[in-house]
DNA sequence: CCCGTGATTTAT
DNA sequence: TAAATCACGGGG
């Protein structure tokens, strides 16, 4: 509780707390258990303009009501016929912006979020990518719509960034929106440069990625 | 490379 | 009411 993300930290500029979320701590409670990552990857979307984003153009359904919500609360989508994906919403509101959570570095848990996935190729799977995350720590549409302020089973707390970590962040293009036109390939995915936990494309040899300012 | 899978959205 | 879409992942 005492290190928890507030709302001061969410209704800012949805860049800012892509950014800003890296390296802060996903935990999950389920069960009475302590399921725990560092979040390595997001994504920014950022709403009525883009062209990426659920609500682009104002869109406003019974699937993206929490996007339109104040920031600091979670958005669970369902996708493919099968995956969740947990997207944190930013910003006041009525400004339907968010931030996607692609991959997180697993700390806490590992034992129940292995049990959550079921057989996995590799360790480094088990929460590399937006869907895989939401499985290994039991996320479902049941959570869309949570107080990530006030939630005893779903919220972010602070940790401390090591100016070596704010150094590696780098941005890159955001995966699967190519459909978005102009919007597709602005740089607005942000991960840590060579952490073996990002899903891919990662590093400096991706084309696309750069340093920030 | 291809394809499952079904809720949601969009077109008729 | 019907068709197309989809912020993905697993398998070859």
């Amino acid at each position: 509780m005492a290190n928890r993300l507030s709302h001061c930290f969410y209704e800012r500029d949805v860049v800012a707390v892509a950014r800003s979320l890296l390296g802060q701590v996903l935990v999950r409670v389920d069960q009475g258990r302590r399921l725990a990552g560092r979040i390595v990857e997001t994504e920014a979307y950022l709403g009525i303009p883009d062209k990426a984003a659920h609500t682009f153009n104002g869109r406003r359904t019974a699937r993206n009501e929490s996007m339109w919500t104040r920031g600091g609360h979670a958005y669970v989508y369902f996708v493919y016929g099968m995956h969740y994906c947990l997207n944190v919403v930013a910003g006041r509101d009525g400004d339907p912006v968010a931030v996607l959570l692609r991959a997180l570095e697993p700390l806490e848990g590992l034992v129940t979020m292995h049990a959550n996935r079921g057989p996995i190729r590799g360790h480094l799977d088990l929460c590399r990518g937006p869907a895989r995350l939401t499985q290994a720590l039991n996320i479902d549409r049941t959570m869309d719509g949570v107080d990530l302020t006030a939630s005893k089973t779903l919220f972010v707390e602070r940790r401390r960034r090591r100016a070596t970590d704010v150094a590696s962040i780098r941005a890159g293009p955001r995966v699967g929106v190519a459909y978005a036109e102009d919007w597709k390939d602005k740089p607005l995915r942000f991960f840590f440069e060579d952490n073996p936990h990002v899903s891919t494309p990662r590093g400096p040899s991706s084309s696309h990625t750069c340093k920030l300012s």
